[in-house]
DNA sequence: CTGAAAGCGCTTACAG
DNA sequence: CTGAAAGCGCTTACAG
């Protein structure tokens, strides 16, 4: 079979590589006779442009990079899973591609030349980024070098990188829930909060705090848990806070769903009945939180809807950089179902 | 800031581009002290050559495709959102990139197009296919235009197409699992079966039926059901058994862990225990399994192993077209949990 | 061991 | 409206 190239569909309709190209990309200055009767060709021959030929003269790549870093395995966890789908079905409704990456971190030197490596060579003309702690001199790096990057829950206003665009959660998701557990007469309130350096997690630590000075709340060191996002961590979290019992909180509120899926098995094990023994909440609105026995309370993001906002706005700034840095608030919506119950 | 590419390396290098490109390439008949030298201006300036002359030049791409098919929303789904973590993780390992398409389908005209253009702009150096039925024209299509295909879960030793390697279910997992059930007593035995085209919901049909035959167990037309691969489906094929309930089998097996999880909520909703009144088995082993309460009893695959093989030898097959096409079959294990009781 | 040169397939000013 | 030509950044025979 002959190669099948610009050359050849050129021949074939009779017409110059010049009025291909054209036609390929849709400008308006060729005649409709013409445009229809090369597009027939190509068609009957389906034809597609090389992408080498196209970038080496000039054109985008029509990909956006997906970074998606966890030190644990994502490959188990639901909420993190859905987003490479949101990520790429989001792109792929601006007829965007998607090159996942997986990264333990974006720190280590061979990470980080995997990332540099995939900009550098302009595989990519922009790149995503979800699961980054707060301080990621990588992406300052990217940024400052023109790249357009992306990132969910990473808020450094003082870079002041103006393509460095990203989606936050909002900060009060913890005293929103702290409001929740009063307004349910809880007093004994304990929080399991991440100890990771997410953004996320260090606002959600502060607001979580500032919820329970707000209802006076006493503050008990062993009912300050940390754990990680995973159903594992939350398990082990509260494994130890159940450890020598002493008294039990009516209450645990986790940072997120996951973690409380964890706290939902360590208290099955020890015995512990929800909600009538301890009430839980949890943050995220993950899929399994209605299925579960008994149904999670929580306060829920739309993260498909964000994840969207997140891919449009950084494909707007491949082709328009933008001047100045943005970021957009998630905001949560309380969905109550049976985790949780009244204090008398 | 100067453009940096390979003349620029050369100038600095005091080389040609022809020693810079055997440098960067790792080619033997260069000097340690050139090499050497030359390494050290590539890595002081952070070059990498452009992907796109790489190309035009005849290199590969480094990319292999990933076709996650289905129509439903696999958003929610762990088990195959784990399917993309293998196989990026696996295509990793060999240094390559993965390009995500989800696609409802591989017949509608859009997707048949999307997939189509992927391989002729040359974007892929080869494609991985999950969730395929068992009647792919588009595959086939692609495989005798020379293009390699990997695909999960695809049978057709009749196309003969050398360069589509594949991965199967072993074909008997349905009669291991009635022999499963038989050897605890039971048999009042539903199957709830995927109705879907996958070779494996095809084959796993039959090997039901002839392990339910070989047990001389009743074949009970309402007891023979059928849903997709979600849990939603396990859930409304198991509400449509108990519908106006008249006598209930003792176990029934799902076709996999996701709809065996239906199966739970449906239960629950009845008020039917698990295993006390019926007892539910499942395929997979999916991570949820062990932590759903009463655990699940299933006949697990390693599905990360098997993704990562896959991929290697779909990799390998870039480098050296195979001269037949190749499958290979997973095993599975039983891993008895919770959810099945022994019937006196 | 090394450089000059051809060539990969496009797009896009440029000239007409 | 359209074609001839330059140019994008590489790699790789080829010649020495």
């Amino acid at each position: 079979m002959k190669e099948l190239n610009s050359t050849e569909i050129a021949r074939l309709a009779g017409v110059s590589r010049s009025t291909v190209s054209r036609v390929v990309n849709g400008y308006a200055n060729v005649p409709p006779e013409t445009r229809d009767h090369v597009m027939k060709i190509i068609n009957e021959n389906e034809y597609y442009p090389l992408l080498s030929g196209q970038l080496l003269a000039g054109k985008r790549t029509g990909t956006l990079g997906f970074f998606w870093i966890s030190d644990a395995s994502i490959a188990s966890d639901t909420q993190s899973s859905s987003f490479v789908v949101h990520v790429t079905e989001g792109a792929a409704s601006h007829g965007y591609l998607i090159l996942t990456s997986i990264l333990k971190n974006l720190t280590d030197e061979d990470n980080i030349n995997w990332v540099k490596r995939i900009f550098l060579q302009k595989r990519i003309d922009a790149g995503i980024f979800v699961g980054v702690s707060n301080d990621e001199p990588l992406l300052d790096d990217l940024a400052s070098r023109g790249n357009i990057i992306g990132v969910f829950d990473y808020y450094r206003p003082d870079k002041n990188a103006p393509n460095l665009i990203s989606i936050n959660f909002e900060t009060d998701t913890g005293s929103k829930v702290i409001d929740y557990a009063c307004g349910l007469g809880h007093r004994k309130i304990a929080v399991i909060n991440s100890g990771l350096n997410h953004y996320s997690s260090m606002t959600r630590r502060q607001s979580f705090l500032a919820g329970m000075k707000k209802h006076n709340i006493e503050i008990r060191e062993k009912w300050m848990c940390n754990a990680g996002i995973s159903e594992e961590s939350g398990y082990k979290a509260c494994k130890e806070l159940l450890g020598n019992r002493g008294e039990l909180p009516t209450i645990i509120c986790a940072n997120n769903d996951s973690v409380a899926f964890g706290v939902y098995s360590a208290l099955r094990e020890e015995g512990i009945s929800i909600p009538d023994q301890i009430s839980i909440t949890g943050i995220d609105g993950h899929v399994r939180a209605k299925t579960i026995v008994p149904p999670l309370t929580s306060f829920a993001f739309n993260f498909k809807s964000f994840f969207y906002s997140l891919v449009s706005r950084t494909i707007a700034a491949i082709a328009a950089k933008p001047d100045n840095p943005a970021t957009e608030f998630l905001h949560s919506e309380l969905v109550e179902r049976g985790s949780c119950r009244r204090i008398e």
